[in-house]
RNA sequence: GGAGGGGUGGCCGAGCGGUCAAAGGCAGCAGACUGUAAAUCUGCCGACGUCAGUCUACGUUGGUUCGAAUCCAACCCCCUCCA
């Protein structure tokens, strides 16, 4: 059992998948300030539920006392991380790592407290250190610490070199410049820890070697395990796509429903690792059968809404669910499309985005998927005269409002 | 460098001159059953189009043919074995 309320209270939670020196981590969070940063890489414009694990360990180090510091992999993006991947991944510009960077950086407002206090929030860009790097001397100063042969054992190195995909010296050195990225981090701002995911492993490990050669021993690792659904798929893909935390990329009424849609099976685990709720709380609510069990979803849906879009969104798509599929009205939430009336139902189906294609349309109006109103549409050629709500199948559903 | 094998729809994977918008599986969507769950069964699953039909697709570019994912040539990429 851990000391640290840190280290219980990820524990408890369901946060922990290795830690590199459990001892030594549990007596540095004991004691207060602990620093600890996580690195994501800037690929996207807005970052995934997949990324929502390891921001939570920083809001949590953060409740505890500690200072989280988030590390926007503005120099590493440049490289492409290998890990996991078969081949390599297209090189953005730095136009689009700098747009991405920015649009990313809005979402840690939400989950963490910036500032320069002991436990305020830090965030950096590592191509501050990295973009700057003189070739030789950083060769000649860190290159000889870093061991060629245990690099090649990696699972991300080894898993390709198995596979016998390619692998360009370019992304083999990509954990070279993690495990800088965390002496630098280590000097600059005191950090101890790195956390993330379980495929970070080899990564933060090699961080801690080089750490130890260089000058800055006793750098610990956690990783937090893979987030899979209960039916063994990764956590937040679905068919849209990716479950994104920005609400410009993904709307408070989608993303509410991702978490209101939760497998059964899944609403314990997730309100432990994505709500602040009480652990008590969420006990109470895992016990709910039956139809009961919605009401677990809800909180989560709420609690995790709340979290990364607000209070009042999270309220809004609560209140919204509660008009639409309580009381079979048109939330306010709901995707909205424009249109002059009478419409046609396969232009009122495209024009929501309820169908993707008119052929789309024409076969959900088939199937006897589409409704207006609560009736059934099955006439390709019916006419909408007025405003109303529109659905596909009894989830989806989308408000005719006058253009 | 030499000898073979291969590149097919979101993924896996059949097809090897017409009946191929292309078997099957997965994923996805919908219907039934339900609890906006799971499991199960059923249907759908390139685009446009009033079920006719048109267009775009089987690595790329040309060619043979009435007709090509299927044959030929060149090119690009990948794999296996040999050096």
């Amino acid at each position: 059992m851990y000391r640290s309320e840190f280290l219980q209270t990820l524990a408890a939670r369901g946060h922990i998948h290795q830690l590199t020196d459990a001892e030594a981590l549990d007596a540095a969070a004991a004691a207060p300030g602990l620093v600890a940063y996580v690195g994501y890489d800037c690929t996207a414009p807005s970052l995934h539920v997949g990324n929502l694990a390891t921001i939570m360990l920083l809001r949590r180090l953060q409740q505890c006392g500690g200072r989280p510091i988030v590390l926007l992999g503005g120099g590493t993006t440049k490289i492409g991380d290998p890990s996991g991947k078969d081949s390599a991944r297209r090189l953005l510009d730095d136009t689009e790592i700098a747009a991405n960077k920015a649009s990313i950086r809005t979402v840690f407002e939400r989950f963490l407290a910036f500032g320069d206090g002991p436990s305020g929030a830090l965030m950096v860009d590592n191509a501050e250190w990295l973009d700057g790097l003189a070739y030789i001397p950083f060769l000649r100063d860190y290159g000889r610490h870093l061991s060629v042969n245990r690099m090649l054992a990696q699972d991300s190195v080894r898993l390709r070199l198995e596979r016998e995909q390619p692998l360009s010296f370019l992304e083999f050195n990509y954990m070279v410049l993690q495990a800088y990225d965390f002496v630098e981090l280590a000097r600059r701002h005191g950090c101890r820890l790195q956390m993330g995911g379980s495929d970070q492993w080899g990564n933060i490990v090699q961080g801690i070697d080089l750490g130890r050669r260089v000058g800055c021993p006793d750098l610990l690792g956690l990783t937090t395990p893979l987030i899979t659904t209960a039916d063994g798929a990764k956590m937040g893909k679905t068919a849209a796509g990716a479950v994104w935390l920005n609400p410009d990329q993904l709307s408070d009424w989608d993303y509410w429903q991702f978490w209101r849609n939760t497998d059964d099976r899944d609403v314990g685990r997730f309100l432990r690792l994505f709500t602040d709720l009480p652990l008590d709380e969420i006990a109470r609510l895992e016990a709910l059968e039956g139809a009961e069990r919605n009401v677990a979803k809800v909180a989560l849906a709420n609690a995790a809404t709340a979290l990364c879009r607000g209070p009042e969104a999270a309220a809004r798509a609560e209140a919204t669910a509660r008009a639409t599929f309580g009381e079979g009205g048109a939330g306010e939430g709901l995707p909205e499309a424009r249109v002059v009336f009478p419409v046609g139902v396969i232009d009122a189906l495209t024009a929501t985005g309820l169908a993707a294609s008119r052929g789309e349309a024409r076969r959900k109006l088939a199937e006897g998927a589409v409704r207006f109103e609560g009736q059934v549409v099955t006439d390709a050629e019916a006419r909408l005269p007025h405003p109303g709500r529109l659905s596909l199948g009894r989830k989806r559903h989308a408000r005719l409002v006058p253009a």
